[in-house]
DNA sequence: CAGTGGTCTAGACCACGAT
DNA sequence: TCGTGGTCTAGACCACTGG
């Protein structure tokens, strides 16, 4: 059996014997290199795959960590996050990063036709579960719909605040899925080096009239999600 | 900047200025190496990071090609994968790698208190995209209820025999998805290294009668799919 | 059989975190 | 300040692929 392998399969054991918990800190590099007779190279390799496997997980140079329970999310359904979190035990947390008024580069060559030319709010928000930042959030929604937002509770939700202070309320949505990895930005938000892999979610909201609302994206570490969907 | 950075940004520029099409191989390691007086260890670094970004994918001691186009996917839709496929431009194929009668030893411990002690068939199926292999199957269902399937063309849909031979209509299902690595088996499979990442998609099926038809785990390359998913 | 990717050794320096 | 993880060098051997 590979050297990496027998790395992997004693930190798997650590964990399924409960010698150590979740979140964390298991022993450093050099310290299991030693262990193993090995180099940090080999020992790196084991950790990057028990960290792919959703197993551990690094906050940047800070060390190793056993992952935490997933959060059970519906991607589809407006349930908030805060609600959902503590319906799953979670401390859920959020912090505004930023809210600006110009429109983002990125926004506009990733998304064509979309709010084309207006003024628009970028939100910018961690959520954090038990501590663990988990979740990098982008909302774009316009200017003009919502005056005076950046003066808003933001780390509240912003669904809430739309309903009560501006009258709009989402009827219907539409996302799309699939895997990435974090900004530089956002890696550093998050605690990870840069190239972590994440599960990218872009959701666009629609009011009763079928208006656009706003557009997210949200970059949730891909550990920390599962989720579920019904169809028929 | 750091020198896996301007690797990776060596390669994105190649992909940019259309000088590397689809599937098209990468100069190999050593190429590299020697290009940006380096080391086999840092391009490696660069180019697993440009596998995580879902830019370029790697072929089990074949080498590093460029990704072609997602497919999308509505996870809770009854949709013919090959019908999508089609759809979106790709030439569909479907290989069985094999079917069994005994309970998967992984089935039963992961999912508890379906069809519990019941024979069931376990149907594994590969299919690929354009000849590149992109999701392994595992499909479970009653022996009791679909006898004599791996008699059937177990290459099509599954659906369709179910319906036309067996007259039982899939309803509705239910799906959980996560990020996580590929099995040794299945990675051999796919020509991934194990440890490879991948979507899961875990999907239960149900009749008009709410009763269990079948029970699948897809495992997909992460950069092959995009998911679609609506919600009001 | 030559070249490739997969695994591994044995070091090094740096920036940052914890203390 | 010390130890940590992040990056990097300069090699090596092996198993397998492709010609």
């Amino acid at each position: 059996m590979l050297l990496y392998q027998r790395i992997c399969n004693y930190i798997h054991q650590l964990i399924n014997d409960n010698k150590i918990k979740a979140t964390t800190k298991l022993p450093s590099e050099r310290t299991l290199q030693e262990q193993f007779k090995s180099t940090r190279i080999t020992v790196r390799e084991a950790l990057f795959r028990l960290e792919s496997e959703g197993l551990i997980y690094s906050q940047k140079r800070k060390g190793w960590f056993i992952t935490p329970a997933k959060l059970k999310l519906k991607p589809a359904s407006k349930v908030n996050f805060n609600k959902l979190a503590v319906e799953q035990g979670f401390v859920p947390k959020t912090r505004v990063i930023s809210i600006l008024n110009d429109i983002d580069d990125s926004f506009q060559n990733q998304e064509k036709n979309i709010f084309t030319g207006e003024s628009l709010y970028h939100l910018k928000r961690v959520r954090l579960l038990d501590e663990r930042p988990v979740m990098i959030e982008d909302i774009y929604c316009q200017q003009s719909r919502f005056e005076n937002l950046e003066r808003k509770a933001l780390s509240e939700s912003i669904t809430h605040i739309m309903a009560t202070d501006y009258n709009v309320q989402i009827n219907s949505e539409q996302c799309v899925i699939c895997v990435t990895v974090l900004s530089n930005e956002d890696s550093d938000i998050l605690e990870k080096n840069s190239g972590a892999p994440c599960l990218k979610i872009i959701r666009k909201r629609f009011d009763e009239h079928g208006l656009l609302v706003d557009y997210n994206y949200e970059y949730w570490l891909h550990d920390a999600i599962e989720m579920l969907v019904e169809g028929t």
